[in-house]
DNA sequence: AATTTTTTTTAGATTTGTCTAAATTAAATT
DNA sequence: AATTTAATTTAGACAAATCTAAAAAAAATT
């Protein structure tokens, strides 16, 4: 089956607001797409007669077996897309989604092995999502933030929950990236800002609006 | 200004059956893009309404200077994703024109600038035929083929005039690829066919359609 | 529990790009 | 020059995806 830009667009929309909450909502979708809870309600139908949706009229909905399979497809495309972007075009990571949303609807299965072979193969996209596999597996990775994690542990950055080009300036800044090392020194009660140390460079305070959004693994 | 898909693959139409014969007529487009004539005729009133063709009813239709501009951006665009898609991911020529198709309609400028510098500002794609610069400005290429040139030559193999399987499987057999340099022994009358000599291989004989379908340079 | 508010769906319209069938114009033939 | 044939255009319909406004259902509030 071959399914247009726009239904792919729904079940890519569909699949991370699926994320936060099991069922979606006919609002919170058509706000996610920049559209209107009619068009939602019109493009359910034909997902649903598509079989790739449960849905029922007033009760939400959430993608059926066969759903999260396309949607699978369509995020390994789109974080291919962005690794190529970032690391062969040189591309800063606040500027790759847009792009690799347009990238991603191209349909040709043996493009997509190619480039994964080209790009080696990679585990993860810029942000440090994790490339789900050609049979929609995908790596779980914990998602624990700065801010959740002990003081005096050493961890590295493995994913930013925030792909905004303000979110990068301040990476920048203080010099950290996907596959940083770096130490917890303590949390402060007050306002959840976190001091830390970045190997090879002097001890600095985040703001608790960052360490939560700079997720890591142990290391 | 920002073009449709079907907007887009009608320009570029056109602009490769005005190589052929400067005015285009609704058959023949139609004929190019598996469409209708009726449906021609709709979208060239759309085209002149943008001020990208000359069109007066009955009388046929071409690009303007805006059109040609655009077209020439959509061939860059096409020719670069071909290039890339051989010489980066490893696709043999005949299967790289329908992805690139796709490929070619993803608007963003900085991409096409960011992925030319990737592959090295490359002057032709896979088959030989020059990539317009950002100007829209493209090497006009003589095209001499084989069958038009004097016996005791030798030249360089700079395009073919078409990029079937069939074609590829014959260049391969024979090892010849663009680049190819190679020698014009003679030619025989009877039915055009030409005998070549290829760097470091024996002499051998190739048919008039192919030597028609062989384009080169003097080397 | 009744009422109000919010969410969702339906009904009907709109845009883009396509089509078929009929009408018109141009080109070719007699 | 008249007629036949071919090419092109118009008229009207259709599918996909969207929208607005109104209706219906669910959730929240009193």
């Amino acid at each position: 089956m071959n399914y247009s830009v726009s239904e792919e667009n729904y079940i890519k929309s569909i699949y991370h607001l699926q994320q936060q909450t099991d069922t979606v909502t006919t609002n919170s979708l058509a706000n996610e797409l920049r559209t209107k809870p009619a068009s939602v309600t019109d493009m359910l139908k034909k997902l649903r007669t598509k079989r790739l949706v449960d849905y029922e009229k007033y009760r939400g909905f959430k993608l059926n077996a066969a759903g999260s399979k396309i949607a699978l497809g369509i995020v390994r495309r789109h974080r291919l897309w962005e690794f190529f972007l970032v690391n062969k075009l040189g591309f800063e990571w606040d500027k790759v989604h847009d792009i690799a949303e347009e990238l991603e609807h191209v349909s040709s299965a043996e493009l997509i092995k190619k480039l994964d072979s080209f790009l080696n193969f990679p585990q993860t996209d810029p942000h440090g999502d994790p490339i789900p596999d050609t049979n929609g597996k995908m790596a779980v990775i914990k998602q624990l933030s700065l801010a959740e994690i002990d003081a005096k542990k050493t961890v590295v950055v493995s994913s930013v929950g925030n792909q905004s080009p303000e979110m990068l300036e301040m990476l920048k800044h203080y010099h950290i990236g996907i596959g940083t090392s770096l130490k917890i020194n303590r949390h402060f009660a007050f306002d959840g800002s976190v001091e830390i140390k970045v190997t090879q460079q002097s001890a600095c305070i985040i703001s608790g609006q960052m360490a939560k959004n700079i997720f890591v693994h142990h290391g």
